[in-house]
RNA sequence: GGCGCCAUAGCCAAGUGGUAAGGCAGAGGUCUGCAAAACCUUUAUUCCCCGGUUCAAAUCCGGGUGGUGCCUCCA
């Protein structure tokens, strides 16, 4: 498999650590609102690529976590918690919001068909392992107490920027205009490790450490569970753009001082989901989410769709426009595996393998899922028996899980018609059927207008004629 | 100011040195009393611009232009 390495800024082949089991550490969502679609199609791309590696023969491990402390909404002495902010906006304790939005944040998951990663773990969790990372690099030097809070001293690495060529000279501090400088920091890329500053005296969650009651810092949290759970050695750290700086060169900088060698191999960053006025964010507001996605008639699948069609390493523009046209495409897709379903034929064990080999080809091109939905059509389109083509669409399916197989809730018959009202609409079908014959096409045109009106559209099969409840 | 990413038809988008996949929309057709749906056919002499390397460039190199992201809130 190949993989572009945003570290070494190239496609490398894929070589994990330990060949019997990929480790893949995903930086999971700040759960103090709900998640965004833009947040959704990283989970998304991660999902699928945790798959891929899955589909071409691996064993993943797998660990995400829950930001439910540290994450400050600015740093210096004016940042507060994003947990706290939640929680005061809603006149809830921390603990309410975070759960809240952990199960909000799930739910989306669930209705996108994305495997819930099997480690998952709240930042709340791990403190213990936090603290004794923090020890050991203050032991070692790399850290120290300034104010009174703990900072990682950047001055001590050799190589601090991981993800581009910068310099120190380079960076401006507050190139932000809200962010204020942090006079205990020796260097401006030093960041806190663990903060014990009186004025977080309201922060509700604080813990003891051998540095005075306090909180951590938001990097150490990745770091700490990452090497709890993961081992002292990662293949893929996953997450958006957005964090190659300052969250992933933070978390490189700890956990290598912490570890003592090379700890992450490959580093995945998805794109961002972009609007015409640029990235779509939480802090911004006015974001979309997966809910009102579907409130207006566009079900996950579809959204998920919309980004499949896309690369994960190119910036995706949402638009209506963009999400209509993948509606109607998923949903001409889903018609066109329905009549495949009988599985008639025989399976063709060598034309299978030349369509998965093509599906595999395009996942190892670093997670082509443009070319792999290609290649799901190309076997829709080919001369080939249904029962062969059953069994390719299976199988990708449990990479791309977009229900192309599940029963489709059946809308004919219309779910929550009454009987009587059901019985009426037969009765006119038919009474249409014979104005038709009659070639009265007058009556059968007002009949079919008038139930239109009604959101209760006709079909005229082969097999007669159909109504849909919209 | 610095460091990245991106630029391919009306829209989305693949392609990473050998002569432009796919999807949506559009056009034409089959079917139909007409529609709708479905199916078939068709749609870029050219890949932001200017140079260069090469027998050959959307693809490689140099220089521009535009969009976007990061530089202590973000996926």
């Amino acid at each position: 498999m190949k993989l572009y390495n945003s570290e070494s800024r190239l496609i490398e082949e894929f070589i994990p650590h330990n060949k019997n089991e990929v480790t893949l550490y995903t930086c999971g969502p700040t759960v103090y609102h709900f998640a965004h679609i833009g947040n959704l199609r990283s989970y998304i791309m991660e999902d699928i690529l945790e798959r891929a590696i899955t589909y071409l023969g691996y064993k993943v491990k797998r660990a995400m976590n829950i930001t439910d402390v540290g994450h400050l909404a600015s740093d210096g002495d004016t940042g507060e918690d994003r947990m706290l902010i939640g929680a005061k906006r809603e006149h809830k304790t921390i603990l309410e919001i975070a759960n809240e939005y952990t199960q909000a944040f799930k739910k989306d998951c669930e209705a996108l068909n994305l495997k819930w990663p099997s480690i998952v773990v709240p930042a709340t969790d791990c403190i213990e392992n936090y603290i004794k990372i923090i020890s050991k690099l203050l032991e070692s030097g790399y850290a120290y107490k300034a104010g009174e809070n703990i900072y990682f001293d950047t001055s001590k690495l050799e190589n601090y920027y991981r993800f581009g060529n910068q310099t120190s000279d380079d960076m401006l501090v507050g190139a932000r205009e809200t962010v204020d400088e942090d006079k205990n920091k020796r260097n401006k890329n030093d960041f806190v490790l663990w903060f014990t500053k009186s004025k977080f005296e309201n922060h509700a969650l604080k813990w003891d450490s051998p540095w005075g009651v306090g909180y951590p810092g938001w990097h150490i949290e990745c770091s700490g569970i990452s090497n709890k759970y993961l081992g002292e050695f990662l293949d893929i750290h996953c997450g958006g753009v957005d964090n190659k700086f300052p969250h992933h060169t933070n978390e490189i900088a700890q956990t290598e001082s912490y570890v003592g060698h090379k700890w992450c191999n490959y580093w995945f960053h998805v794109e961002h989901l972009n609007t015409a006025s640029g990235k779509m964010s939480k802090s911004k507001g006015g974001f979309t989410t997966l809910t009102s996605l579907v409130e207006g008639g566009y079900s996950p699948m579809v959204y998920k769709f919309f980004c499949l069609q896309s690369h994960y390493r190119k910036p995706l523009m949402f638009s209506i426009e963009g999400l209509d046209s993948a509606k109607t495409a998923y949903n001409k897709l889903l018609k066109r595996i329905e009549p495949i379903k009988a599985r008639d034929g025989k399976l063709d064990k060598v034309i299978f393998e030349e369509y998965n080999n093509n599906f595999k080809n395009a996942l190892s091109n670093d997670l082509n899922t443009a070319q792999a939905l290609t290649v799901l059509f190309d076997v829709l389109k080919a001369n080939i028996s249904n029962a062969t083509k059953v069994e390719l669409v299976k199988n990708f399916d449990t990479v791309l899980n977009l229900d192309l197989l599940k029963e489709n809730e059946t809308k004919e018959e219309g779910s929550n018609l009454t009987k009587e009202e059901i019985a009426r609409i037969e009765k006119l079908i038919k009474e249409r059927a014979e104005a038709k014959q009659n070639k009265n096409y007058a009556r059968a045109d007002e009949i079919r207008a008038s139930l239109f009106k009604e959101g209760i559209e006709l079909i005229d099969t082969k097999e007669g004629t159909k109504f849909i409840k919209k």
